[in-house]
DNA sequence: ATCAGTGCAAAAACTTTGCATTAAT
DNA sequence: ATTAATGCAAAGTTTTTGCACTGAT
């Protein structure tokens, strides 16, 4: 019987080609640690890490989130442009963006049908489609 | 026989209640003169300034800027966290953006088809939606 | 031993703000 | 006359960078 295992944060790192250092398993651990998929600012993961044991410097926090980004590990969501948002889920889904509170979250991705995009011009390939949908209380 | 008349960038500002001052008109005019739809951002516009006899400082671009968005006269596109762009269309459609160039333009709207879109949870209204189909050159 | 990663402070990039001056109504 | 808009410099925010130190391989 196979048993189903949960990545953990050093899988997630090497699959990467990242090196498992504290700091980059304790943010990875903050990201992945429960299975759930989690919007982050550098503000805001900083914070969580000063809860914890391990404690990581806002520059590192920066760099790391930077580097996962590029490793494709986090995608990097512009919504807002003071902040920048990560996301652990890397695959094309849509987000509702709270404009008086600033919170990102996922949309239900089965609810957003795209019957037809737009194709890149020439000499272009479509790297990601981001889809922000920008709620306003009501 | 009714005479098609472009809008004047006084009827544009106008239009939104606002005064018509020297630096306004100024921007007015580098906004929509020639009628075409434009992607600026507060720098490009104040370069663009900086070639005509109406000289506006950059704080007053920006400021300007704000003013002209929040009066419904430009869309705020945020596309890139280090910068904002602004958007003289300002109907929901679709945008290219050039990742190395960070080049913003207009995307075909006719070639966006949503057949679906997620509806806002409780409480909530859908402010806009912004698509963003981010090109790597190939 | 080697080279990547980290932390800190400093710098950079973009944007906003305070306040005195100027201009529109 | 009244009130809004402007310009400048200063300050604010977010993010990146330089460099010496630390740690992973």
């Amino acid at each position: 019987m196979m048993q189903e295992k949960r990545q953990t944060e050093a899988d997630w790192l090497s699959s990467a080609g990242l090196r498992p250092t504290r700091q980059r398993l304790a943010l990875a651990h903050l990201l992945i640690g429960d299975g759930q998929h989690r919007h982050v600012t550098a503000e805001s993961l900083y914070e969580a890490t000063r809860d914890g044991a391990d404690k990581v410097s806002l520059a590192t926090v920066y760099n790391t989130l930077r580097v996962f980004s590029e490793a494709g590990l986090l995608r990097e969501i512009t919504v807002n442009g003071a902040r920048s948002y990560f996301d652990t889920n890397v695959t094309n889904h849509p987000h509702f963006f709270w404009e008086d509170s600033e919170e990102l979250m996922d949309a239900p991705d089965e609810d957003l049908k795209i019957a037809q995009l737009p194709e890149a011009p020439e000499g272009a390939e479509i790297s990601k489609v981001d889809v922000v949908i920008r709620l306003r209380r009501s």
